[in-house]
DNA sequence: TCAAAAAATGACTGAAAGTCAGAAATGGGA
DNA sequence: TCCCATTTCTGACTTTCAGTCATTTTTTGA
């Protein structure tokens, strides 16, 4: 019976082409003004069709947080197979991270408006919110990984508790990032351009002061200057467009 | 002419009455779910008078920003007139800062929705977004000048650029206050109760690990730990409640 | 006491989320 | 090929809420 799988087929595409249109209309326009009759008319279908797929705008921003937060979330765990330190894993991560946010301004702004969501019926009765949850927890537990791992390699202080340590890293990096990207959601208080500081200099600065926070006994891993330039490079080397 | 005076008291009266019964809403059911129509009611105004004093819901909730960034302010830069190592200094606005959110839920949540505005013309033309964002220029000032003066006192590494690292204490401070009180919004992806970290601790934490990377050749300063202690006794006994 | 000015009102408009009765398409059996 | 049961889709309709404005009420000063 390969009707049923069509079907499946089909509705998935059709799922995915919805949430499509949704992540262009929120890079146009931003999130505030994402429409749910301008989503059916991008996607060339009716709008009672749209709530066939999603329960209600809730649900389908929280499927874009899903897509993007799975999307990170290979990112981070594939660092954990890299053969580097424990503390270039966690300056990788903190690249990837960054990385993540200047491709895809639109996932930022899903998982920032996620964040602010109480928990009300529509967010607790979404299937995406567990997704997105596990997701997360998934990468934060890769960050308590690669913590370890630079403990036992001396790449990293080992006085510090590595869960307690992974939390200060996310909420810090996070605030990196939202101060970083501010202007992909508001122009107002934008700190980098009012003191003239660019991006990677910002990033680069707040690697070292983490740096110089965690760093372990062995001397031997170089800096996140010398890591990161081998970095781009390699980037750089790997797409040459 | 006194009743020029007392009908331009009667209106700020009014105005602030409206802000007061805006910020009980956001207190009791949280930012999404503030209504025009009930801040009307609850302020004992018919809705239209709600517009004759707020252009729109943003400027209503631009004005809490303000009044909230107001506040901050005033704590943040009395900071700088105690006799304390410029190290202190940082230390106690980050104390102000944790003790500010805790104390106000409705602010923080007032100001993290601004800070998902987009420069819509609404934003734009409220005047309260000037003021909001004066505040918040002279309060990272004030953690510039704290810095400076922790270079000079020997509390604080010279070898950084002041306003970058005041960019780096900012964002990394609105990091660990937004992971910390993420409950306060929304309670999927509670970090800390996952954790089974506490907001102390982790607060704690982050000073540590700030105060590891930008700690002088001055060592007399004294860690974090105990100035946060004696900071705490000296709250204690100034108000016994 | 009264009329002009100021302040307040609430019914109304428009926009957008979400619903649902009926229309259209699909697929298996005769 | 036709039929009809099931699935899928549609868009007009309902509801909610921001924002408006013609009208009413209150205040003021003469």
């Amino acid at each position: 019976m390969g009707i049923l799988e069509r079907k499946e087929r089909e509705k998935a595409q059709k799922r995915a082409s919805i949430i499509e249109s949704a992540e262009a209309l929120i890079l146009e326009k931003g999130l505030d003004q994402l429409n749910m009759d301008q989503v059916a008319e991008r996607s060339e279908i009716s709008k009672g069709t749209v709530y066939l797929y999603f329960k209600n705008k809730t649900d389908l921003v929280l499927a874009i947080c899903d897509k993007a937060s799975t999307l990170m979330n290979e990112k981070t765990s594939k660092v954990l197979t890299q053969n580097i330190t424990g503390l270039q894993m966690v300056y990788q991560m903190g690249i990837n991270f960054i990385e993540f946010v200047s491709e895809h301004p639109e996932y930022n702004r899903a998982i920032r408006f996620m964040d602010n969501f109480r928990n009300t019926e529509q967010v607790l009765t979404s299937e995406y919110m567990g997704a997105c949850i596990q997701n997360r927890q998934e990468s934060f537990r890769a960050m308590v990984r690669a913590i370890q791992i630079g403990m036992q390699d001396g790449s990293i202080n080992d006085t510090y508790d590595p869960n307690q340590l992974a939390l200060l890293l996310w909420a810090t990096s996070h605030g990196v990032k939202d101060v970083a990207y501010m202007h992909q959601n508001a122009d107002h208080f934008n700190l980098l351009d009012n003191l003239g500081i660019d991006l990677t200099t910002m990033f680069k600065g707040y690697m070292k002061l983490i740096g110089e926070g965690i760093k372990g006994t062995n001397k031997t891993n170089g800096d996140f200057e010398s890591f990161f330039e081998t970095q781009i490079q390699l980037e750089r080397s790997e797409r040459p467009d």
